[in-house]
Formats: structure tokens, sequence, C-alpha cells
RNA sequence: GGCCCGUUGGUCAAGGGGUUAAGACGCCUCUCUUUCACGGAGGAAUCACGAGUUCGAUUCUCGUACGGGCUACCA
């Protein structure tokens, strides 16, 4: 494949706050079809809201990006031949073809004040017409260069009057576009608005910019969720006017995720509300402070996370739920990416993390799992000890931090026995027992599970009692609760020593 | 209100004119394990409704209902 029709995606996110996973979906499915097809991922940051620009969002977005292994081909950071990639950085690029379709009679320039429009809106306001449009039927009506005389316009923008320029959409036109994943979608320009596409700062509007900037970089798929597909018509117009209707880009408006409850899209509230993350990653909001929790910090594993993202809305057909990244990039295809939008289960999100711990090899999840017992204290130097104790607990637990209560007694003596269970059934034998038990155990010889299992049934059957009415009373000696895996590797791992010691302190507790 | 997009168990979903309508999550039962999990075996539970087309519609068409999105000098 030649440069020039080298495939070419991009995510184009604002940097207002934190990334959720609707964002980051969007920033999978453009990943994985870039790949897939060789072609190139383009980073665009979209910050031409300056009061809702939110400071650190940018690097943020980029942390997230790279926590999930989705790194940009171009993009602010890694440069490219098509920046500056951030659009406060192209404002200037964007004036030009405002003018340009101002010159072609495509767009107008308005002079309507905010009390002007909201004036508007309230008096063509009708029971039939809730949310009056600044469009085809009402331009006649503003203060714009559609009515104000010519010369009156040029000495308006000479003196500076604040302005915007916004498209002029026409009348009863039929506007078409084939979407990748809805097939054909036509709108009627009669109900399509006149959007503003330089504001009065200068700034182009998303609509404006998205054109202008897929356009200059050469973008042949755009992937965005499907609340922009009542604007698409727009977008369209404007390829058409700006005489680039044959490199528009192909378009694939992907469904939203909805709140797992009641309706709508999915929102950080929700997450607040029901108790689960929306946020890729923790996000403090450098006004309030506040902190969102991500699903990174919650425990979440990359891995599982990116493979929960692609099957919200996508499937291969089969019934494979487990795809690593490469296996997503081969199958990815955007055909077969739901219409509907799906509602998310943060259940399932966690059945998905722990089916990945399962999956991965204690060795591999060595670094996460250090990293949990540094935050409660616990540093491990011993990696192959700390691969077994992993390989021991992982299929236990379903987000990191359990890794924590699932091996802490391994590294330390429970502080607390939780007798309840076994003291009503605790006899003066059963003390004997264990007090023999710490006897032979202390012999020197190999130690190992199997061992300690070996002695302690050994011994049982001489004392006649039960084995298994000695393994509870062994387990909370061992770990404090009646938790953890099989009691005897317990032992094997902390040593006979560590056993003895716990074990009597046991008997004493009893 | 208008425009646009949707609709298979509680949730994610496969399927697509004739099927016992996959699978997964969750839930329940049993089993393994004298811990907690994991694993294994089962179970309950679904084609929104109405017309039409057809020998036959969950599948095609049209309506309706319902849900969602948009309707900003926000993206």
């Amino acid at each position: 494949m030649s440069d020039s029709n080298k495939i070419r995606v991009r995510f184009a996110p604002s940097p207002t706050g934190g990334l959720h996973i609707g964002g980051m979906r969007t920033v999978l499915f453009n990943y994985l079809f870039a790949r897939q097809h060789n072609g190139i991922f383009v980073l665009r940051i979209e910050d031409t809201d300056q009061n809702r620009y939110v400071p650190g969002a940018e690097e943020y977005i980029m942390a997230c990006l790279d926590w999930c292994g989705m790194h940009p081909d171009e993009g602010p950071h890694t440069g490219g031949p098509y920046g500056p990639y951030r659009q406060s950085e192209r404002k200037e690029i964007y004036r030009q073809y405002a003018e340009q379709l101002v010159q072609a009679g495509h767009a107008y320039y308005a002079f309507d004040s905010t009390e002007d429009l909201e004036a508007m809106r309230i008096r063509f306001k009708t029971a039939q017409n809730p949310a009056p449009q600044y469009d085809h039927s009402l331009r006649m009506k503003m203060r714009n260069s559609l009515t104000l005389a010519p010369t009156e316009v040029k000495q308006l923008i000479e003196s500076g009057a604040s302005h915007v320029i916004r498209i002029r959409v026409p009348e009863n036109e039929l506007v078409g576009l084939q979407d990748m994943i809805r097939g054909g979608v036509n709108f009627n320009t009669s109900q399509v608005d006149d959007k503003v596409l330089l504001k009065a700062d200068g700034m182009p509007t998303y609509h404006l910019a998205v054109v202008v900037d897929d356009y200059l970089m050469k973008i042949t798929h755009a992937f965005r969720g499907e609340e922009w597909l009542p604007s698409a018509p727009v977008h369209v117009l404007l390829w058409k006017y700006l005489g680039w209707e044959d490199d528009m880009p192909q378009w694939a408006h992907l469904p939203l995720i909805m709140k797992p409850d009641g309706n709508g899209k999915l929102s950080k509230r929700d997450g607040d509300r029901l108790g689960f993350p929306v946020y890729a990653m923790d996000w403090k909001d450098p006004k309030t402070g506040d902190l969102t929790r991500g699903f990174r910090e919650l425990g979440f594993l990359a891995q599982a996370f990116i493979n929960m993202l692609a099957m919200l809305g996508w499937n291969d057909g089969s019934s494979q739920e487990l795809f690593t990244m490469q296996e997503l990039i081969r199958k990815f295809s955007i055909e077969r990416v739901h219409k509907g939008g799906a509602k998310f289960d943060y259940e399932k999100a966690k059945w998905f993390n722990h089916e990945w711990i399962k999956r991965l090899s204690p060795e591999m999840l060595k670094p996460d799992v250090k990293k949990i017992l540094e935050i409660k204290g616990i540093k491990v130097d011993d990696d192959a000890l700390l691969e077994r104790i992993i390989a021991l607990v992982k299929d236990r637990c379903v987000l990191l931090p359990e890794f924590y209560d699932q091996t802490k007694f391994f590294f330390e003596a429970p502080k607390q026995l939780v007798t309840e269970p076994i003291r009503s059934k605790w006899s003066l034998e059963k003390a004997a027992f264990f007090v023999d038990y710490c006897l032979l155990i202390q012999t020197p010889g190999p130690w190992d599970a199997a061992v300690a299992e070996s002695i302690f049934k050994n011994l049982a059957a001489e004392k006649h009692i039960k084995p298994g009415e000695l393994q509870l009373p062994l387990r909370i000696m061992l770990v404090g609760d009646k938790y953890g895996p099989p009691v005897f590797d317990i032992a094997s791992v902390i040593g006979r020593e560590e056993t003895v010691k716990r074990i009597q302190y046991g008997i004493q507790a009893l």
C-alpha cells in the first residue's frame, strides 16, 4: 500500500476531564482498525473550548493510552508530518476556510449577541417547536450578513464587532452518508440549523475543526460516538462546500454505552452513584480536588480492561470472549460492531479481570502484585517465593488489591484469629494433637506440603481424630480466618518454624 | 415537539424465513474441596406489539410502542 492511500484514523478527545470507558472504546476501535490495516493512528487534541479546558487532562489522556499500550503514531507528544496536533495551536488555519466558505456563499457572518439568540428562542418558541433553531426559516430575521447591508457588514467587521461565522444550510436538500455500522443515513437539510463554524473568539467549533483537520491530516476513516450522527449532515455539507468531497473519510458512528440501571448514556455520576469506575484511571479534578477512581487503580489489568471494552458492542461471531490485543487486531471488524447501545455491567467487567488474572502467569502478575503489597507495607525481595505464592492464590483474586488479603498471611502472622467456627468444638485432645504435631515437624528432614500433610494425617490416625476436624483449626492458626489456598501449601511456604510458631500461638489463643 | 438511531432472557449477545433460539455474566441447585475460591454438572429466564408478504415469520416490509441521541459561540 502506498503512502497516498494508507489508512489513517484519529482519536480526537477534548481535554475536559477524565477519560471514560466510552472514550476508551473509541480509542480502542481506532487503534485496532489502524493496526489491522497497517495504518496510522493519530491523536488530536480538540481543545477549542477555552472555557472547558482543564489543565492536566491532556497528559491524563496520554497516560490512559499508555496504560493500555495504544501509542499514537502521530500526536502532540509524538509529532508527525501533519502537526500541530492541538487544535488551539491550529487556530489560524481554520479562519481561512471559514472565510472561503463565506466568499462562496456557503457561510455568513452573524452579529447576534447571546441575548439576541436567547430572545429569538423565546420569541419563536411554540408548543410545536419548543427549541427554535437558527436556520433557513429564521436567519433572515437575525442580524447577519444576509440581512444587513454589505457596507454595514464591512463596517461592523472593521470596527471589531463581535461576530461568528455560520454555515448557510440549504433548504430542503437531501444529505446522506454511508455509515460503516449503520448503512445509509439520510437527512433533509431543512431540519439542520446554521451551525456556528467560527466562534467570536476566533476559535473554530467542532464542526469546522473536525472537517478541516480530518482533511488536512488525511484521515480515511472517522470513528466517533453515535451522539455525532445528528450533526453529520453539517460535516458532509462542509466536505462538499470546501471542495473535498472525494477525500471525505468513511464514517462509523459507534453505539453509546448506557447506564446499567435506568436510561441514558453512562456518565461519571453513575459510577459514583452505583459504586464502580467509569474512568480508565484515577482522575483528580484540579479545580475541586475531587478524586474519581479509575479502573486501573481499582485493580484492573490493562489486558482485561481492553478485552472488556472490545466486547462492549463487538464480537467476532463465535462464542469466544477472551481476546488478547493481538487477537483483537486480527479479528476486529467494524461491520460486526453493534448498532444498539449496551448497558454497562460491572459484574461482567470484573469477570473479565478475574479471567485475565487466572490466565496470566505468576511472573506476569508479579509486578502488579508487588506494587499492591508495597502499598500495604510488605516488601518482597524473593521473586521465586512471590511467584510461588501468586500461583497459589491467583485463581481466587478478582481485582488486583485482593492479592493483599490473599497473600498477607504468607508474610506476616495473623494478628487476630477468627476462632468462632472452631471454638465450640475445641478440646484438650485437639490441643494435645497440635502440641505433638509441632514436635514432629520440628525434626529435621524434607519440608513440603506433602510432608506436612502426611505427618498431620498419620498423627491424627494415631490419635483417632478425624483429620477434617483438625484442618480448620490449623487453617485458622496459620491464616487467621477461613479462607486461602490449601493449608499444607501454606505451611510449606511459610516454613516449619513459622508454622510451629503460629500453631503455638493458636493453642494459646484457643 | 422535530429530526436521526436503535429494540433477541435481568445484563452482554450468536443466529437469521422452517432451529430443542448458541454462548457468557449474574442468580439457583448439585459436585469437587472437611476453608474460601477455582473447576465440573445441571436449572430458571428471551425474539416489544400489530398488520402485511409467505405454505411458514424471531428473521423481510409497514406501522405502533418503547428506549436512546441531537436540537449551544460544548465536544
